[in-house]
DNA sequence: TGCAATGATTGTAC
DNA sequence: GTACAATCATTGCA
């Protein structure tokens, strides 16, 4: 039974011959015999059973009604199962997620039988031990006078007993429910790709925004409106992406390229039908209806720049709307003190955000960069800004 | 099957 | 509350 890389159970070598067969897990790849576990689990609940029982059961009774294992049957912990889809994220897996949901009902609903049958049993045979126990009684009744009291205090025993039987089975309960729930409610298990689309969107923000990759508020609903994603899914990818960028920036050289370029040619077509001059970004972003705007254009600089040197991308061809913003750009990149210092001679396209901390906010900052294009209503970064 | 890529979570700092 | 950094867990590809 494989849960993870690190975590498993599998049977230990095949037993010899007089030799109990043992399972053997598997945590952070070190293995632990099952049986250890199982002893320590007890000297826990050994330890569980010193507070009063009332409460503990108060606990269990009142988990067990929670999660809709006890108590009237309404959807079998449909809630729980609606948290945990919603813990899933979205991701665009609707159809995955009601999979799961009724998966996650159906093995609820197992739990709930199983736990009811048991308890009737328990029940039953409680009731069936007091009966017998009372004809006993009865019985040597004829041959010794039998007190009520001792027949209450044999009842009482027997009724002590079976709670505890019932305690532990409410317990087992708990676990399992436990289990099911953190299977469900552990997102990383659910775990889907983008798709390639979004990815492009958010990409192209990325690169686009390179010098200042914060959007604000507005920008990452309009980012998770168009990759049919949630916005902490936004947040998470732009966090995701800062960090893995900053760390190796040789490795996403490429891609900063490719979509610089992008980017370029597209404020080139745009200029080039003399329409929406100002709109020098991509049609998935800053382009679109003016969703995002141009926080910082240095970008778009360095593209233009890296492609005239490397590419034999002449000027002409970005238009002139581009080549003004370049040289407004030229200025005020001039002003916050260039961003090319100390790097590679060879890269093209510069983490010029990025400052000696390793940080993005204090080198680009709205305050200090601010886009030619951008009016004064402009959406900038998040609250860091 | 191993490994890189990637989305999500957690702990910490501000 | 947000960003960052480290880490986890899964996916997808060679």
């Amino acid at each position: 039974w494989k849960v993870g890389p690190r975590l498993g159970i599998r049977m230990a070598r095949e037993p010899s011959m007089g030799e109990k067969r043992q399972c053997m897990v598997f945590i952070r790849e070190r293995p632990v015999l099952l049986t250890q576990i199982f002893s320590s689990v007890l000297s826990i609940r050994g330890a569980q059973e010193e507070e009063p029982p009332d409460a503990q059961l108060m606990r269990l009774d009142n988990m067990l009604l929670a999660e809709g294992v006890s108590g009237p049957e309404k959807g079998g912990g449909s809630a729980a199962a609606a948290a945990a889809a919603a813990a899933a994220g979205g991701g665009g897996a609707g159809a995955d997620n009601s999979a799961e949901h009724s998966d996650y009902r159906a093995k609820l609903s197992q739990i709930r039988q199983i736990y009811h049958t048991e308890l009737e049993k328990y029940e039953q045979a409680c009731n069936e031990f007091t009966t017998h126990v009372m004809n006993l009684l009865r019985e040597q009744s004829r041959t010794r006078p039998i007190s009520p009291k001792e027949i209450e205090r044999m009842v009482g025993i027997i009724h002590r007993k079976f709670s505890s039987i019932q305690m532990q089975l409410k317990q087992s309960t708990c676990e399992a429910v436990m289990i099911l729930r953190s299977r469900f409610l552990d997102a990383r298990r659910k775990r889907r790709n983008f798709n390639k689309q979004a990815t492009e969107i958010l990409n192209e923000y990325f690169y686009s925004h390179l010098s200042n990759p914060y959007p604000s508020e507005e920008a990452k609903e309009e980012l998770a409106k168009k990759c049919s994603i949630t916005v902490s899914q936004v947040s998470n990818w732009f966090g995701n992406k800062r960090i893995r960028y900053k760390k190796n920036i040789g490795k996403f050289q490429e891609e900063a390229n490719m979509y610089a370029a992008r980017t370029a040619v597209n404020a080139a077509n745009v200029s080039s039908h003399g329409s929406q001059a100002n709109s020098p970004a991509t049609p998935n972003s800053a382009g679109s209806a003016g969703s995002f705007n141009m926080s910082n254009s240095g970008d778009l600089f360095m593209s233009v720049q890296s492609l005239n040197g490397d590419s034999g991308y002449q000027g002409a061809q970005v238009g002139a709307n581009v080549q003004s913003q370049v040289d407004t750009l030229r200025h005020v990149i001039n002003q916050t003190g260039g961003y090319s210092e100390g790097l590679a001679g060879t890269q093209m396209y510069s983490p010029q955000g990025i400052n000696a901390n390793g940080g993005w906010q204090d080198a680009a900052t709205p305050s200090s960069v601010t886009s030619p294009t951008e009016g004064p209503g402009s959406v900038h970064s998040d609250t860091s800004n």
